[in-house]
DNA sequence: TTATCATATGAATGGTGGTTCATATATAGG
DNA sequence: CCTATATATGAACCACCATTCATATGATAA
């Protein structure tokens, strides 16, 4: 019952000899918390969704697509920066199922995919608020 | 009142010729949309904050801190992997202020700082879990 | 069809960051 | 004091990734 953690794919009884197992300070605690951690969800997928929100450019992208559906034209003068840059992060938010896009004539209209992610946003910027106090 | 957005330093004006701002799908909205992002956070900092949540083993301590305070020879067994490495991301984490610490004896007991963490690592996994289904 | 505009994509590059190794600091016990 | 244990830290290495450049695809208009 203790294969299939999520918690990575080594052994733990490899580290006996490098690690402080022995004398750990309350080893009980640890098998607790192991068993608690592998109801949840796999530590890589989330960790990348977070990763997916960990940059200036496609935050600034998720900024204003929470304002409004704009085509790849208005981001890259939005951001001010080169369009295929603009272009390969969308490609990244998009990959993620974080924005969506539909065509319109020659341009491509993109907005958020999903409620959760400005949730995500907005909680993290009232954290980052609170931070400065 | 269009200067210091926090949306990139460069001016926008020298994109002109590159960028599709003439010919663009809806340039007023880009203007209504650049008013709004004024009065955000910096996304500089928003983005810094996402991307220390966007790794594996961050992402596995804050979700062991999240069942029970530890040290980190208790963190080092549970991820089994090595200690200096789980410093080196306590030491992030601490930097942001996303984990505190307390000596006690020999060891050094982490815990989380602030109760926003747990909550975005709750609503990121909910994302990730109904993005599955 | 041809020309033009909007977007996407592949390759190359520069910078960032996670892990490891070695070592330093700190604390408890003898 | 000295030893052992727990944690922290600096340097080096390697991998990943954001941007740029060049170019391809797609769509509209003449």
């Amino acid at each position: 019952m203790n294969g299939g953690s999520y918690i990575g794919e080594k052994n733990m009884l490899e580290n006996k000899e490098d690690s402080c197992q022995e004398q750990c300070f309350h080893p009980e605690v640890v098998e607790s918390v192991r068993r608690d951690m592998l109801g949840s969800v796999p530590a890589d997928e989330l960790a990348q969704l977070f990763k997916v929100l960990g940059d200036n450019t496609r935050i600034k992208i998720l900024d204003a697509l929470y304002r409004s559906e704009l085509c790849v034209c208005d981001l890259t003068a939005l951001l001010g920066m080169n369009q295929s840059a603009v272009s390969h992060q969308l490609r990244v938010l998009r990959d993620a199922r974080i924005v969506k896009s539909r065509k319109h004539g020659k341009n491509v209209l993109y907005s958020l995919d999903d409620e959760h992610i400005s949730g995500l946003v907005r909680m993290g910027s009232e954290h980052v608020r609170e931070l400065k106090r």
